[in-house]
DNA sequence: CTGAAAGCGCTTACAG
DNA sequence: CTGAAAGCGCTTACAG
């Protein structure tokens, strides 16, 4: 049998509710007392029960991740290493971490997590774009969330998300001053808020800099609304590179979206950078195994995913904030590809 | 306040002793009382409070998932889909699972998981090469565990392997089949279970075709003790592609390593597969979105993860079933790289 | 076939 | 500053 805080209490010859109160830190207890405790509990290497704790408290210590299934299984990892993030911050608390896919043809009747079905969570993080059925749902259930890189035009939420905005204007304007002048834009789901940034981005920058001043700039446009990946990447390149004059730089919404216009390029038989230049945004890990490397714009993964613990964790210890936004900086990396 | 268990045997009539009995299945309860308290939790969607069962049950309802912190990071996704394969099962249990991650420098004095430190998961799966102090500790501790991929000399652990020989024997065979005579192979963590398994199997393919005849073939054999990588792959190919004859096929130890072989062979102003066929093993997502599309050897990493958890249950139910090793087929994938 | 009761290991007002 | 007691919502022998 595991020594529980009965064993405590009798060892310092005190009630379990002393022994309670120092754990917990909770009210005052003598400092002499509290060492000696302390000592036993050091000594024993007493660990609560997690589940007493919880049936106690009313709480369940256990937060949710989701990912939509199809976000999690692409090839790029950047909501796994979100979660890695949050893992690691949650590792200085007495929380645990859910991680659970979400279909793409999601009903929340049928497929909610089990642990929401089951209340086995205090509070949940969304990563990306996830089903808004899913989001209203937690939201009429009043289940305490926060958004991770997303969002829905109407009604603000607990959300954390990128600067994706400055991000994208760092990126441009720093190849403008590189001597490109021909910039073109390439990206799916455009109705995506972190997309809909970086493209104001790009344009803002583009405006800025006098690079646009009859909408020249808007052939080498190339926006889709279905969800980003190499192909769209490759289509828009086609499109794109085909312009007179052709584009002398190219900006994707994201480092796979990238990866297929470097492709579309090199099968062209064009040269990166000397030809066209070629900047994503995420710095995901393969980007730097890239032929030629990648530019992009890095964001920390990790500090997103503390970020979001931090403020799921201060939602559900005082649930009558009003919904807050926190803006997580990012910062130009500047390789061969442009 | 949610509904509990009082409500049901209230409303049914009967006493909590009796919901009990029919929530877990235990005892006889007349049918048509089990009818009739089924019928009113359907009706008030009752979910029994899964700390207090855990409490009165003395488990945890958790499940560990522990993976090197480089395994999980790298470009590939290998454990992370066996976890998704394990929490798809997990599913329709009342068992959740704890993905973390452990730094390469593990020490058990300091680096525990927490909920191995604090006893909150029943058992754990470690995924791939994990520090041997952690299995270990866990072996001395009592704590049921199954190695996924994975193994040590000497000493017999539950555990879920894929059939690493005879994937490499028929990735092998057929190349031979397809009129390949000069075949190397590459690999890094030379003392890795399964790579010595692919390795085995490569040899013996070799023999029984009669293709190394004197040890010719030795000279087209590149291994490291360090872990496989792009890297091992660019590295070993180099050394391989300069021996004479030159090789005309090269079987590499994993997918990540055949990338790098690849991009070697391409390097050198050599054709894939016309020159040179190359062979992985794995089939992570983006083996098919390379150019040429990877040939390798799939193995299902939703049904390691099932067999993982379908195993540990049995061995967490059951602590003292002897330690067995289960096998996972595996099956030979035809692209454009062979 | 079913109920009364004890117990799982904590926390938390409430006294004092 | 500390203790006695109730309570969190379940499960599980034990009676009957």
């Amino acid at each position: 049998m595991a020594v529980t805080i009965k064993d405590i209490a009798q060892m310092a010859g005190v009630s379990i509710s002393t022994v309670s109160l120092v754990l917990n830190q909770k009210g005052y207890v003598a400092p002499e007392t509290r060492r000696k405790i302390l000592g036993i509990i050091e000594e024993l290497n007493y660990k609560p029960l997690h589940s007493a704790r919880q049936l106690a408290t009313r709480k369940t210590g256990n937060i949710g991740y989701i990912v939509w299934d199809s976000h999690f299984s692409e090839v790029e990892q950047f909501y796994s290493h979100i979660f890695l993030g949050m893992e690691y911050a949650v590792r200085g608390s007495d929380y645990y971490i859910l991680l659970t896919t979400v279909k793409s043809q999601f009903d929340p009747k049928t497929d909610l997590p089990r642990y929401l079905k089951n209340n086995d969570v205090d509070g949940v993080a969304l990563a990306g774009r996830v089903p808004h059925s899913l989001i209203q749902h937690l939201d009429e259930q009043m289940i305490p969330f926060v958004l991770i890189d997303y969002g829905l035009s109407g009604k603000s939420y607990n959300s954390i998300i990128l600067d994706n905005f400055n991000g994208a204007y760092a990126a441009i304007r720093t190849l403008i001053q590189s001597g490109r002048k021909r910039i073109g834009f390439i990206g799916g789901t455009s109705f995506h808020p972190s997309i809909k940034e970086r493209f104001r981005g790009y344009k803002e920058a583009l405006e800025d800099f006098d690079l646009n001043s009859n909408g020249d700039a808007d052939k080498y446009i190339y926006l889709e609304k279905t969800e980003t990946s190499r192909l769209i990447g490759e289509n828009g390149a086609e499109i794109i590179l085909s312009q007179q004059p052709r584009p002398d730089a190219i900006f994707c919404c994201n480092d796979t979206t990238a990866f297929g216009v470097m492709s579309k390029i090199q099968s062209l038989g064009l040269r990166i950078p000397d030809d066209v230049a070629v900047v994503g945004f995420d710095d995901i890990p393969q980007s730097e195994f890239q032929s030629p490397r990648l530019s992009t714009v890095r964001v920390s993964k990790f500090t997103i995913g503390r970020e979001a613990y931090i403020l799921l964790r201060e939602i559900i210890d005082n649930p009558n904030l009003p919904a807050q936004t926190r803006t997580i900086s990012v910062e130009f990396v500047q390789r061969e590809s442009s």
